[in-house]
RNA sequence: UGGGGCGUCGCCAAGUGGCAAGGCAGCGGGUUUUGAUCCCGCCAUUCGGAGGUUCGAAUCCUCCCGCCCCAGCCA
């Protein structure tokens, strides 16, 4: 990666931390609960974890927060897998699992029974609720609080024995019902679910909580550095009660930062479902969404993903960050990275009327870069070139092709245009033009030079393709604060073109390659759909363009 | 109106008492067989505001203002 690590708290923080000897290697995880798909805010996560380890030479951990069964599957513990794999980071050792912890946790839990801090108790969800106060005053404290450690034992291991029903009873922790902090009000360590599993199966009907398992999970995988977002700082104090009372083999230190929101984005899980719920997007891969699936689908390079992450930077304050970065970090990539090619979205017919014999081209694959080689291709009288590209007349403004006028074509010669034919709408339907040059390179004898350069396929070797044009989905930058999604839809995220011509040597694309088609942008075949039959590829995003929004 | 955070250029973000990095966006100009890339230049006398300490403050102190998070048996 670049040698440009950029200075920030939690690096300072490290460094620090590392040369007082506090920690002799430095330790994190990156911990998701396996209840649905990574997206942009978790890459960011993922790149400040791993990010981390890299650079000081520790380790990352991929742990499962896996303690609320009833919403987690397996199929999410492959698919986030992936995904970190893609982002381009390994971890260390075996995939670990909150729940590979469960039986410490019941121990550790049944110890807090036997010091008298924690009790079993019998309220309800909405009597705790109640007993636990407001944001401006105190909670009371619970009736049960006052067992004895016997009968909490008792009551807990019957509570693991599965003899009560769901909700019936609760671990908590016995702390403060009067702290400010509503985290320290006697929180819940176990709760009743008689739920399946993903990795324990029938083995549990208590689960324990967040609260009570992911800083004991730290601790038991010799985390340093409990990295996690700003939401979680209320939490910290009670984080650091149980490091305290609980006889943990390592005390790990949570440490927040503020997570990554990018403008018209929306990652929250129930505003994506419901795009995908209400067949706005395809799927949680849909090229627009900002699941990594999504992002990679896309064509978006994890390289480019990985320093979009860097780039940004890592602070505690709530930001909103331009996606333009994101996609500045994405063109920045593929220029360097992806061949060139040509493709005709809108196709019209030129007819070269002094072309007599074919042309064989040697073309560049990369405008900068001679390591990608060239293609060879022909070119013969009947070309197809842009709708766009053309115009019976045009101001002075206009590089392309015009009637008497001259233009380049792309690794070719120049052409001027001489006449064109219409259909009875006044569209044009052949153009007939004259080569002004003979072989590619050359500038025309009588120094008339053209104004531009043009792309272009020959008509009877070029493929038909599919090409999907994608554009932002929300047309508002914080769509996650409007009232209704879709209300902020926008309704031209997604335009098909399916009779697009592209070079022949394109049907061998392989699924994910990327290319930028000159003048228009960079496409990805698609990871799925992408067959050499039926071409298809996604614009991954347009050339930057400074030129059409100044200009008619 | 309880507790916890955050406020440095349009958007991110360095900076930790010695005189405001960088990126993105934008704006000029140059090169160019992609109106791309690349290159050059411009873009915070000022750090949410007001006081104070100091030879010196974005950095320390005080007060004020604004924004975010917390009352799941979610994470």
């Amino acid at each position: 990666m670049s040698a440009e690590l950029r200075s920030n708290f939690l690096r300072t923080q490290i460094e620090n931390d590392l040369a007082k000897g506090q920690v002799s290697e430095l330790v994190t995880r990156f911990p998701p609960e396996p209840n649905g798909f990574l997206h942009i805010g978790h890459a960011k996560s993922i790149a400040v974890n791993f990010g981390l380890a890299e650079q000081f030479g520790g380790r990352c951990h991929l742990r499962f927060d896996d303690t609320n069964p009833e919403k987690e599957s397996q199929e999410f513990i492959d698919s986030i897998q992936e995904d970190v794999r893609w982002l381009g980071f390994e971890w260390s050792g075996e995939v670990r699992h909150a729940s590979d912890y469960f039986e410490q946790f019941y121990e550790w839990a049944l110890y807090l029974i036997e010091k008298g801090m924690a009790y079993v108790c019998d309220l309800s969800p909405e009597e705790a609720r109640e007993y636990r106060g407001t944001l401006t005053e105190p909670g009371k404290n619970s009736p049960y609080r006052d067992r004895s450690a016997e009968e909490n034992r008792s009551l807990f291991c019957r509570m693991r024995a599965g003899e009560y029903a769901d909700g019936e009873r609760v671990l908590r922790a016995k702390i403060d019902m009067a702290s400010p902090n509503i985290n320290l009000r006697d929180p819940i360590l176990y709760r009743i679910r008689h739920a399946t599993h993903h990795q324990t199966g029938d083995q549990w009907p208590i689960y324990p909580t967040y609260d009570f398992a992911h800083g004991q999970g730290d601790a038991v995988e010799g985390v340093t550095h409990s990295i996690c977002t700003l939401e979680f700082e209320d939490h910290r104090p009670l984080y650091d009660w149980f490091i305290k009372h609980l006889p943990v083999p390592h005390a790990p230190r949570q440490i927040e930062f503020a997570r990554l929101n990018t403008s018209y984005t929306v990652t929250s899980k129930r505003k994506l479902k419901q795009l995908v719920d209400e067949g706005i997007v395809s799927g949680w891969d849909d090229p627009r969404m900002p699941t990594i699936a999504g992002l990679r689908r896309r064509g978006y390079p994890a390289e480019a993903i990985r320093h979009f992450c860097e780039e940004v930077g890592t602070s505690r304050s709530d930001s909103l960050v331009d996606v333009a970065m994101l996609e500045s970090a994405v063109r920045d990539r593929l220029n360097k990275f992806a061949p060139r090619a040509m493709c005709v979205m809108s196709p019209v017919r030129v007819e070269l009327t002094n072309l007599l014999v074919p042309l064989q081209l040697s073309v560049q694959n990369h405008p900068s870069d001679s390591s990608f080689g060239h293609r060879e291709l022909t070119m013969n009288s009947a070309l197809l070139i842009d709708r766009d590209d053309f115009r019976e007349q045009a101001n002075k403004h206009f590089k392309r092709l015009v009637l008497g006028k001259r233009v380049r074509l792309r690794g070719s010669v120049v052409i001027e245009a001489e006449s064109c034919d219409k259909d009875e709408n006044g569209n044009v339907t052949t153009i007939y033009a004259r080569c002004v040059t003979q072989e590619a390179g050359l500038d025309p004898e009588d120094g008339i030079k053209p104004k531009g350069v043009i792309h272009w396929v020959c008509a009877s070797t070029a493929i038909p393709a599919v090409v999907r044009r994608y554009d932002r989905l929300f047309c508002t930058p914080e769509p996650g604060r409007s009232e209704n999604l879709l209300d902020v839809i926008n309704p031209h995220s997604l335009t098909i073109l399916d009779d697009v011509m592209v070079e022949p040597a394109l049907r061998d694309a392989n699924p994910e390659a990327v290319f930028q088609f000159e003048r228009e942008g960079y496409f990805v075949a698609d990871r799925f759909d992408h067959v050499s039959e039926k071409p298809v590829f996604n614009l991954v995003i347009g050339l930057r363009d400074t030129w059409s929004d100044k200009n008619v």
